[in-house]
DNA sequence: CGGGATCCGTTACGATACTG
DNA sequence: CAGTATCGTAACGGATCCCG
């Protein structure tokens, strides 16, 4: 939370890396386009993050306004992007874009849970998505719940339940990674790894094709 | 040069920030996108960087093959952006163009040179170039020598000079960054901090109606 | 029990000096 | 000019502890 070590540029990469550019802090912006969390749900997230780096992380994010800390009830706080690191999401997709090219690590560490996947699915599927698209979606990764809402043409994708979704599917994280990445080929991802747990004619079909178009973006993106 | 400190995620974010998130590394390769570099020239432009870390982080550029160490002539080398490393261009675009919403730091350090903004300023003319527009510019910022190409709506824009240029214009780069930055209106800086060296009637027009939809290109993205 | 704060060993960074 | 060597300092990582 000291702060030294700033590059102090007026070149404006400079200035993005002097707010976002220490370790963890683009990870954390990453989970929290998922939605809000809670300290706890960060820390597990990021697989074992030290408690006072994600403090000195979180704090530093709101003192340059990117995130937001509420008082919820119970005492539980939810730490939130604000307007200003919502538009970090360009941002974290081209850093996903890239860092797709590359083969991951021999030993690969399991984030806690799956927040990490929001963005770049969001941003892939709004992207892709047809400009009057609209429904809502249950989209479960590995058990955990996630929202897939399209609006009129606006998608977001955020963590937690929804009431009343038009669809659900149900998926998992590994699978999903390869098929973006031309691993396994779309067909046998979707034949494979995707469950469709509602079945309704129309909208089960929209989602499979939006999701299917946002993987294919991130491979043609990724892999070129 | 050791190298732990990995978060050897699946994610494709980590796995970017695995190879490019250590402190200097996204500002090495911000400059090597004005082309090839000397170790010193890399340095001044850092300004100050510890010859120590820059050798770090040219290693594990290397290694992870984003950056080649050429030998030219008379003992020197060059580092350059392997074709890997130039895809993060967009990458280096986002940031720049997050960084623009934030205000300088009060004490501002200017870099030792100005290899800093062809990133930008490149893939900025790129997306509003004409799609048959070709060129030849010499343009210079105090006192440095770039090349702006285009090349049937293909541009490049690299540090150093070149023979026969269609155009030759001069400005220098706060007022660059105030007007990219909506600070200064165009026709101000257009007006009182650029000068046509060369005048071709058609050419000047042509570069000076590019350089702008580029600037205003940036203050449209960081300022909206 | 969730949400941190404190402490301490280790690693990386920054500055300067030095060398082929 | 292009780095290497050294060393003090700041940041990180892990564990433990504390408080509402």
């Amino acid at each position: 939370m000291t702060g030294l070590r700033r590059y102090a540029l007026l070149c404006p990469i400079g200035r993005a890396l002097d707010r976002v550019g220490d370790r963890w802090t683009l990870l954390i912006l990453r989970d929290l386009h998922a939605g809000p969390a809670r300290f706890s749900e960060l820390q597990a997230g990021l697989k074992g993050i030290a408690p006072n780096l994600l403090t000195d992380r979180l704090n530093q994010l709101i003192a340059d306004g990117l995130v937001e800390k509420r008082n919820a009830e119970h005492g539980v706080s939810l730490y939130a992007l604000t307007a200003l690191g919502g538009r970090t999401r360009d941002l974290l997709f081209e850093l996903a874009m890239f860092g797709g090219r590359f083969a991951a690590d021999a030993e690969v560490r399991r984030p806690g849970n799956l927040r990490t996947i929001a963005v770049t699915l969001e941003t892939a599927c709004q992207r892709v998505v047809q400009p009057d698209a609209s429904f809502v979606a249950r989209f479960e990764v590995d058990g955990e719940p996630f929202t897939l809402t399209a609006d009129d043409g606006r998608v977001t994708m955020r963590a937690g339940e929804t009431d009343a979704p038009d669809v659900e599917m149900a998926t998992s994280y590994e699978p999903m990674i390869a098929a973006s990445e031309g691993e396994m080929d779309m067909e046998k991802f979707v034949r494979e790894h995707v469950r469709l747990v509602t079945h309704t004619p129309g909208k089960d079909r929209e989602l499979l094709d939006l999701l299917g178009g946002a993987m294919r973006l991130i491979d043609a993106i990724a892999g070129s």
